[in-house]
DNA sequence: TGTTGATTGACAGTATACTGACGATCTAGG
DNA sequence: CCTAGATCGTCAGTATACTGTCAATCAACA
């Protein structure tokens, strides 16, 4: 019995890793959340997107990136896919001329309330299969693994610092 | 206190939402993988490859596809750069035209020995920050979690289904 | 005030993901 | 044997992600 010796090269060690198992878990909740939300033609980056900017409206994009964590390259196609769905708007900052800020449209505030029950449901059916007890247990340990690992990747400011600009709205 | 009524649309709803920690970790785990790995140039997703073709060698690109739950349509530009890389081989199948048996090539066992190390330290420092007690338990409900949200995304095949042809190597 | 350094949004390049479609091929049924 | 349906690899199209770079702009300091 090979106590620490070479691990075995498997994919059955690949199967228990952390890696994969949070890999294959953002996939099943990808594919929950657009089965759900699938009438409204939304993808849960354009969702988180338009929640935050609902949240702090006129907010820029790069501070908008922090606040929902993803990268500021990216943001800038979310937010034209959005603008095209006429869901957010961007005015241009007066006092600089770098900034755009964002709104959201009309409707974008009303398919906002629209997907919300969608939204709902989709996440409860991601941890559906676990008892209640479970589910919470695994949200606390998500919630605290996310939250100290937050630097890990790339995000430029923390959700807190990022908003200090504004006018703390929420 | 409202007990149940509408939700409030708030960003911070977002943070404490399934969808939203999956995501996040996902991210936060790939970012901690290449870290630890970029002097081998692998994703995680070529090293989940390389790994399968290496306990089931011969295996076609659909089976793989199974085995390591990403999409068929993915997989054969991810198949290319290991091509590309040398550590990849494919081989048309006898009996069968359409097939292209996949085996990892010398240097592609040897990246893989070399890569484990360095693995090991990523899928350990994704859960670094939790008490050990909690890791177990973590990775016990994600398995479970995945295991039973299998078939909610798009997963051709059961990996077990997905290896009845080949001889169970491994 | 004038230049340095930081910030903003944009872009190029690479790599996953997923949908839907396609031709080539195999297999079963008639 | 020959056609209908399934399967294999591939490709086009869309949407995230991340690295690195760039011009325009701003802020701060000498």
């Amino acid at each position: 019995m090979p106590s620490k010796a070479s691990p075995p090269i498997t994919i059955d060690a690949v199967y228990a890793a952390p890696g994969y198992l949070f890999r294959r878990m953002q996939q099943i909740a990808v594919s929950i959340f657009m089965e759900e939300c699938k009438a409204f033609d939304l993808t849960p980056v354009q969702y988180a997107a338009l929640i935050a900017i609902h949240t702090h409206p006129g907010i820029d994009a790069t501070r908008l990136s922090a606040v929902i964590a993803f990268d500021r390259s990216t943001l800038g196609s979310v937010i034209e896919r959005l603008q095209a769905k006429d869901y957010v708007e961007r005015k241009p900052a007066p006092e600089d001329k770098r900034i755009k800020l964002l709104y959201l449209t009309k409707p974008g505030v009303a398919i906002l309330r629209e997907i919300i029950p969608a939204v709902e449901r989709a996440q409860a059916r991601m941890l559906e299969p676990l008892k209640p007890a479970d589910r919470k247990t695994l949200m606390g340990l998500m919630s605290q693994l996310v939250d100290l690992n937050n630097e890990a990747s790339r995000v430029p400011l923390r959700a807190e610092d990022a908003l200090e600009h504004l006018g703390k709205t929420g």
